[in-house]
DNA sequence: ATTAGGG
DNA sequence: CCCTAAT
């Protein structure tokens, strides 16, 4: 790396990670993705008639994506330019995969259920009625508005896309945890997708429980996992305009299975099961803000002007292009690889101790911030990987009053925040695939506190999941559900899992006011569909963890009265 | 390290 | 969510 003013800067440990990783991948798995790319032309082909209906909402899509960026938008996201020749084809996995994989899908069939399912009136209640038939949920019946709210509940953030289609699709995908959704009718019941006459596609797509957890989604991104090849092709099919986007998807999914299926010694770095919620994350719009906005997060009074977020795309011989960013490193532009600069790990405990009683004194601060910058070469490597953060970290403490706040107070949200490996905006995107310790977006209070940390809504994903495994494991083995539904969330501890878990048990006893009519509508971060909360109810009486009442009344029941079950007393 | 409960 | 206490 190279400073502005011509001096070398050694990338920390991290990036260097960071980068290997990256060419590992490219030799390794680029194979992968190259050769799904040309298998799909079974796939396409075999359901040519229900694929085209599929193209045309993607390309509205396309044209909603690209109205909506900014030149800068398209430019400020990492990248890589996948070679689209070179499929080495001799892994004879691979070719089954093109076949194994193809699920042809009866075209006029499901076509036909589409459109004339999704004609039928939904119900007349204002809020998108999940309860169907004991925790089934049919996404055929919902509007495109109640459709919008069920994709914030599943992913927990706002879409724009119109197209009923595609919200079907990645909602189905997201309620089901899987990407094998390539029917086109969408019921959901237990977490898995029913389709109508068909039983053939959806053989795995309940996922995480059934399978062997070691297998399944253990421990697949908790390390430095590229992961994001789904994400990586979209931008990159985004940014030049054309190609079909809708496949990247079904086809790394149908590899993936593939591989989980036939040995997982053949791959060991299997792709993210997260890469759905990535997935959705291309195509969320407050992607584009946060980059744009991010310069205002560099340290105050040291921000350079013009230089934080500029990407520059370097073209190396290689015909790869590798985007780097500038960034604001001490006050002048530093050249990094666009890659996540997230620590990894959490800070020595001995570390933030003298940190924080130190806050004053230069001394550390100093230090750090020279062998940041490379002017102290010498390091020991354990170190070396918190060098960015670390500066950064110092920066601030020293601008603190000294102690200004409560102590516990900004132990919580100074501490706190460096502890779970968030860095304070310095990561303004994280394409490498591993966003599993995000940034959270930390909202400055009037009297100058960070306040509100991360947060992270509960999907309905999320909740399902809680609750399937409460039902396996019991409430109570909180670590025990975190390992078998929660692996693949690295966030979630398995204290939140109980909290949550309370709070759900609130709700499920809480009466439902019959509607303020007032301010239904969106604030309030998706209602938990009655029929979880159901389930919530059954699983918290068998526990004896019932409040204080009822215990006589709804153990088993059909599923269709809910209201009036709780309606009584409480 | 995991749980439970209070804030 | 965060923290503490008790296992």
């Amino acid at each position: 790396m190279v400073e502005g003013d011509g001096r070398l800067v050694p990338a920390t440990d991290d990036e260097l990670m960071e980068v290997e990783d990256f060419l590992e991948d490219d030799k390794t798995e680029m194979h992968d993705v190259a050769d799904s790319g040309q298998t799909v032309g079974h796939i396409s082909d075999e359901g040519a008639s229900s694929e085209k209906t599929q193209l045309e909402s993607t390309e509205g899509l396309l044209k909603l994506e690209n109205s909506e960026a900014d030149a800068g938008k398209l430019n400020a996201r990492p990248e890589e330019i996948i070679p689209s020749s070179a499929p080495i084809l001799n892994d004879n996995d691979i070719n089954q995969s093109g076949t194994t994989v193809e699920c042809p899908k009866p075209l006029e069939k499901t076509i036909e259920n589409v459109s004339s399912t999704s004609a039928i009136p939904t119900s007349s209640s204002s809020k998108p009625d999940f309860s169907k038939l004991n925790g089934e949920i049919c996404l055929d019946k919902l509007s495109i508005r109640e459709l919008h709210e069920v994709f914030k509940a599943t992913f927990g953030r706002e879409t724009t896309v119109k197209d009923k289609q595609w919200l079907k699709r990645r909602i189905a995908m997201g309620l089901t945890n899987s990407c094998d959704v390539s029917t086109t009718t969408f019921t959901i019941k237990d977490n898995k997708l029913v389709t109508k006459g068909e039983e053939e596609c959806n053989k795995n797509v309940d996922g995480s429980f059934t399978q062997d957890p070691e297998v399944g989604a253990t421990d697949v991104n908790s390390k430095g996992s590229p992961a994001s090849h789904g994400s990586q092709m979209e931008d990159h099919q985004t940014a030049s305009g054309k190609k079909l986007r809708s496949h990247s998807l079904e086809l790394d999914s149908g590899s993936e299975h593939l591989h989980i299926e036939q040995g997982a010694a053949k791959r060991i770095r299997k792709p993210t099961r997260r890469y759905i919620e990535e997935l959705s994350e291309v195509e969320s719009k407050d992607y584009s803000q946060r980059l744009i906005t991010s310069p205002k997060n560099a340290v105050p009074g040291q921000t350079s002007p013009k230089s934080s977020v500029r990407p520059v795309r370097n073209v190396p011989s290689e015909g790869r292009i590798v985007v780097t960013r500038l960034d604001s490193l001490g006050g002048s532009g530093v050249q990094v690889p666009y890659v996540s600069r997230v620590r990894r790990s959490r800070p020595r405990k001995n570390v933030m101790a003298l940190m924080k009683f130190n806050p004053s004194s230069m001394g550390m601060a100093a230090k750090l911030v020279k062998k940041a910058l490379g002017v102290h070469n010498s390091q020991t490597d354990d170190n070396k990987r918190d060098k960015v953060l670390k500066k950064r970290s110092s920066a601030e403490q020293i601008q603190q009053p000294f102690f200004s706040e409560v102590e516990k107070d900004r132990q919580r949200s100074v501490m706190g925040r460096f502890e779970r490996g968030e860095n304070l905006g310095l990561t303004q995107a994280d394409s490498s695939g591993d966003n599993s310790d995000d940034n959270v977006v930390t909202v400055p209070t009037a009297k100058g506190g960070m306040r509100r940390k991360h947060h992270r809504a509960w999907t309905l994903v999320e909740v399902m999941k809680l609750v399937e495994g409460v039902s396996k494991c019991g409430a109570g083995r909180w670590s025990e559900i975190k390992r078998l539904a929660f692996s693949s969330y690295s966030y979630r501890t398995s204290v939140d899992l109980k909290d949550k878990w309370r709070n759900l048990l609130k709700a499920s006893f809480a009466q439902t006011p019959p509607d303020d009519g007032l301010n239904s509508r969106k604030p309030t971060s998706m209602p938990i569909p009655e029929s979880i909360l159901l389930q919530v109810r059954e699983l918290a009486e068998m526990n004896a963890q019932v409040p204080t009442s009822i215990s006589s009344t709804k153990p088993i029941m059909g599923s269709r009265n809910l209201h009036e079950t709780r309606s009584g007393y409480l």
